[in-house]
DNA sequence: ATAGATGCAAAGAGTTTGCATAGGT
DNA sequence: ACCTATGCAAACTCTTTGCATCTAT
């Protein structure tokens, strides 16, 4: 999982890293973009390609072509996506006993929960 | 918002409605093509796109890159994916008091849940 | 000095749209 | 008869890949 050490392999992970929630790609590529002004986005594509490989970055789908990355390696949580503004957040709270949901003889390893409303700034600011 | 009735559009709606969860356009086609077999893509995708815009039909998506359609007149549930076959399986039991788990201040008017892991004929025949 | 990483542009894959024709009303 | 729906193929969009160059080691 080494690699080089180039400007756009620390700016893509450090902007991954710094996030409160998972990032869309352009998000990452614009975030990125300003420490690095010439990446290219085959160069974010290939990067988060290798981090998901390696299994230190996971891609979660909260809606509808709407793919987004996150680390691996942060506490087991949830999603909330503000459907106003569109950005999602962590929930580090988990239903109990969630498992128990399925159905005889179905075997459940994981499970994703996403909660969809609007956040705070965009509740109070109707 | 009717639009005529087409042996196209029945099939379509056909598979969609008769099916035990959600179902992928590639099945759907290949579904109503036993019916249909001179069916054509573009048709499906206009169909379920016609149907997405009159409400009757929702995209629900369980994983990466795995766009599923559903009626939506169904009973509120949730999915169970299974990894070893693919098939999506619906859960009529919903966990309580889900909504609480949003940071103070974040409205939700509605909630996802999917589990992940073998279905029941999948976890027998291991 | 070498081999891996980058950026560009071309190639793929999936989805949408334009258009002539078929078919429902 | 009219006018929408269909199927094909072209157009788009998003993602991946090939290749010459650059750069970290």
């Amino acid at each position: 999982m080494s690699g080089r050490r180039t400007i756009q392999r620390s700016a893509i992970i450090e902007v991954i890293y710094d996030a409160t929630g998972p990032l869309r790609l352009e998000e990452i590529l614009e975030l990125a973009s300003r420490k690095v002004p010439t990446l290219g986005i085959a160069t974010v594509y290939r990067h988060l390609k290798r981090l998901q490989d390696a299994g230190e970055v996971r891609a979660v789908e909260l809606d509808i072509n709407d793919v987004r990355y996150e680390p691996t390696g942060q506490d087991h949580h949830h999603h909330f996506l503000c459907r106003a503004c569109g950005d999602a957040f962590n929930i580090h709270e988990c239903p109990k006993g969630i498992a128990k949901l399925a159905l005889p003889g179905f075997e459940v390893d994981e499970h994703q929960v996403t909660l969809y409303g609007r956040c705070s700034d965009c509740s109070s600011s109707k």
